[in-house]
DNA sequence: ACGGACGGGACGTCCCGTTTGT
DNA sequence: ACAAACGGGACGTCCCGTCCGT
């Protein structure tokens, strides 16, 4: 994600949630939500690939997760590591201000299979790009892997708990908490 | 012999329950689903109005229902005529061979907003029968509506419960125990 | 080709190439045709898989060519296989009814560099048809490729006398003496 | 070219021809000649209005010509006027070097309608333009016609002649054979 | 002056649902 | 009654040409 995401973008996903909610994902043509950002269907389609794509911001977070990882000591054990990262998404990308923004596009993409399964998709981006970072500093590629799965449980889970209204604690303590929990559950079984 | 066999509207809707499981309700056309039974689009479209109408049998339910409704002795309380529309129900439609179709028709439902939308009017028009059944009975409109909503309620209870696997009772008696416990339920409150 | 060209097809053909006489190929849109046609858009791609195949009528001609093939005698040279050939190509084909929609066709076609690189493909297809013909009676591929090269440039040669407004001769007639005229400049060279 | 024209205008013109040359016209987009020319194509359309105008280059030979045509002596006929514009278009416009491209250029256009339509209008803009500068000098408007008309025939001619790599003459003398071909042409009708 | 964002519109595909013809 | 033809409309792609901000 660019710092400076270019205004037309936030415009056109902010009109596709809005739609989406209101009258349902299939029932929403790429026409109206460029119609109600002010814009058109080609600047839509210069923005997302595709009509899912507007809910799911370009790779962003891989890329936090990634250059996050990247930064952190060299001394620091995997799970240290992961726990970065996640702080690095919840300063970056899951900002407070984002998080009403965040229960919307959860229940949007609850409500539509097709969603869920381009969900399931970005979730194995964001897999990859930690055991990749990971990889990266020399670990093994299994002990990266596995570390990789529980930050991405973790950040599932973490995303689930953040997009309430009634929470208010950063994203970041929010996942740190969740991976804690996926390490207990982890060990416990 | 019949020049075309007989069956084609119940192989029509195994077709299409089928093929909805496999790739999804979006996924599916509706000439897949004709070239599986074996027939045409045309075919399809003369016995169900719509593509999701395939998993909404033609009102069916609701003339069971009113028929069940007419038959029952004057003397009855409004409980006692929703729970024998609902053993009519169990004995006509949804009987013990139907059960493992119903379960796949629900897991299709459930993943499938557009779906949802559509029973959720159904079970509208399943109220509206019963309540109407009831106001020919003479009863007044108020206590017909709390009655027949009392039974759709607990019809989608049983549904829910029936169409599980492990479940081996009849849909029947099922309704009847959840109708039983939607009116304790609603005394407790 | 079915024996009964639909009514739609025809009545496109000609408005594209009213429409593309009047405004030049590349301005005239499917849309204006169709329209014109008294159609839709979908039907017009339902006939024509793109815009410049409603000029290039769907390899009928290949077929009437492959047909008559078949149907010539076994002892008959190839020379005269071929003319056979030519003969039914104007009595299916380019029949005198057809000859000022050819003329037009023609100009049309003159204009467009796009339309010609279509029209070279289908010439190919045409020679592969009757080359491929002349092999299933059993002639070696070195001699039927070059009967078939032959026939398909006494095809261009008829076509193009043929479909002046002043000819008044028959396709069939103008093509064998466009044929003789072919085996005439090859014995002399 | 004028010498004062910046070099991308140059190597836009180039790398359009090029690319015309090998995947023709209407398969060649702007953003390919641009990036030929290592510019983007908002500095294509600086420079040209649309993407047929970069092969008629900006008017610069009517200019040629209207400036020679203000530049003869006053006591000169009408012929000798033209002859003098059409050697400077010799000497400014199409020198000994550009004689190449202006091959290339012609079988571009010759393999496009849309160009021919172009090159068509630009002749009319020649034809007024030496008809222009005849009038300034005091003809009658149908003298002048005339003898434009007279002089974009013979630039039509001898550009033709003169484009092909055989020749080796300055376009001028070219021109004025053929400006004397015309005449004779019209005096012997 | 320059690039990038934007508008506009055609093309071709897909698929649901309707109508027509036999 | 049945199949095929037809209509309608969304999606996604491409590319020309414009315009604004720097």
């Amino acid at each position: 994600m660019p710092r400076w995401k270019p205004d037309a973008y936030a415009r056109l996903v902010v009109a596709a949630v809005d739609l989406f909610a209101e009258h349902g994902y299939e029932n929403t043509t790429v026409i109206e939500i460029a119609e109600r950002a002010g814009l058109t269907k080609s600047t839509f389609f210069r923005y997302f690939s595709d009509k899912r794509e507007v809910l799911f911001g370009g790779g962003a977070v891989a890329t936090v997760l990634a250059e996050a990882i990247d930064e952190v000591a060299a001394d620091r054990s995997p799970r240290e590591v992961i726990a970065s990262a996640l702080d690095a998404v919840g300063s970056q990308t899951f900002t407070p201000e984002t998080r009403e923004f965040s229960a919307r596009r959860r229940a949007v993409i609850a409500a539509s299979p097709e969603l869920q399964e381009r969900e399931a998709l970005k979730g194995l981006a964001l897999t990859s790009a930690m055991c990749d970072g990971l990889v990266r500093r020399g670990l093994p590629e299994l002990t990266a892997r596995i570390a990789a799965e529980f930050g991405a449980l973790a950040m599932d889970i973490a995303y689930e708990r953040w997009s309430v209204p009634t929470c208010d604690e950063d994203f970041g303590l929010v996942a740190r908490q969740a991976l804690d929990d996926v390490y207990e559950a982890s060990t416990g079984s």
